[in-house]
DNA sequence: TCGGTTTTGTTCTCGCGTTCACAAACTCCT
DNA sequence: AGGAGTTTGTGAACGCGAGAACAAAACCGA
């Protein structure tokens, strides 16, 4: 194809390659907040750890934002990839399940500094409505709906316990919401259009367990 | 080949099927406790949220446990899921970075529910090692060393921030420890032979707007 | 201006993972 | 006992992603 860096027409990007546009818009970052003005993608790649062949072809499925010869301009690409996932708009988020996971979630500065606005605090138990978390004070469940309305929320954080997870997140579906991060260790139903992704920290532990296991050879003392 | 189901001899496990193991093991625990005796691999397909026929090729590499016909023994099942996987044994643990998520990852019942034990949680910060929280003491991160060998432990939580994150994964690997699950928004550079799983918060909401902003198709606001 | 050097963008190949489809094997009912 | 019905285990086809390899395009120095 030709060069042509059209800046709306990178359609259909794959799902491998959007996974890692965050760790390489990251990289840039770092690398920006360094006084670094141009790197090749061997540079960027070591700093996000991954493949240069695969960083290129990763980028290219953005457009042709690189100088042959001379690398990428950090923070033009470190814009470009802000665009392409979406990070120069501002996110309304808003948490639902504010025990000690939550609490942490509320107070990740990680989110504010990404485009990410925590605009609600909710939790199902009348005790917690008292508290005030990361400057957020925590209501009822039952705003919700309101509260979606109003701030035009798309995207829900679930830190519940598990068996309370289904009926928030179709309380969430119901209230126009159509990204969900799950942290409640269930498998969540939600409609095809409602992209849903988990985050389970038992699981990973596990999966470490069984390499672990491996390694020592199945002679655990 | 043969229905032969020698227990030991599983080797080589694709690992998109290792990482679906934990969830199968979650949905037989749930049947279980359910008073389910018996289930076909639909209906534990289902309850994982995953494709019966994946399911059962999953199945398919620890050896024939099902029984045509009927469908598979829940209790018997989730014994062998859960040998195969190294959780019928104890796994210590130790948590590095007591800060919000920290704490939250101490008190997260999930973990000593499934095997793992934290055996100490450490900080460098010495205002936290006042602290006592799910229990413990939070005690300087000089004691890895001397922990690590007491506990013998393979597998360390990292949940400090970003900056100090390959400081403490050089000084676990120091320590023998093979096994991390890093919480930091930051690549990790350990040897081969040591493990590293990653969970990043904002990595995930990311993703989420990607498509979020497919769907609302540019039409922010 | 022109060859040499560097680095990108892309093509090609290979391997893994997913899914379909079906034979084998087990139960149940007559 | 035997056939009908069920469900597992697996062979085969297909699609996606990773990585090697290379041509195209830029810069640099004479």
């Amino acid at each position: 194809m030709t060069a042509r860096t059209s800046p709306e027409s990178a359609r259909d990007i794959p799902e491998a390659t959007v996974a890692r546009l965050p760790v390489y818009l990251r990289a840039l970052v770092t690398l920006s907040e360094s006084g670094t003005v141009t790197c090749s993608s061997e540079e960027l790649a070591v700093a996000a750890g991954v493949n240069s062949a695969k960083l290129r072809k990763d980028l290219s499925y953005l457009g042709s934002y690189g100088t042959r010869g001379v690398g990428y301009d950090v923070d033009y690409l470190r814009y470009q990839i802000a665009r392409e996932i979406g990070v120069t708009q501002d996110w309304p988020v808003v948490i639902v399940g504010i025990g000690n996971l939550g609490q942490a979630l509320a107070n990740y500065s990680g989110f504010r500094s990404r485009g990410f606005r925590v605009v609600a605090l909710l939790d199902a138990n009348p005790e917690r409505h008292d508290e005030v978390v990361a400057g957020l004070d925590v209501r009822p469940f039952d705003h919700l709906e309101q509260i979606a309305r109003d701030h035009a929320v798309a995207i829900g954080v679930i830190a519940t316990p598990a068996v309370a997870a289904q009926d928030v997140a179709d309380r969430m579906v119901a209230c126009g919401i159509t990204s969900i991060l799950n942290f409640a260790p269930t498998v969540l139903n939600v409609p095809d259009q409602v992209d849903v992704r988990k985050v389970d920290l038992s699981i990973e532990l596990q999966i470490l367990a069984y390499h672990e296991q491996r390694k020592t050879h199945g002679a655990a003392t």
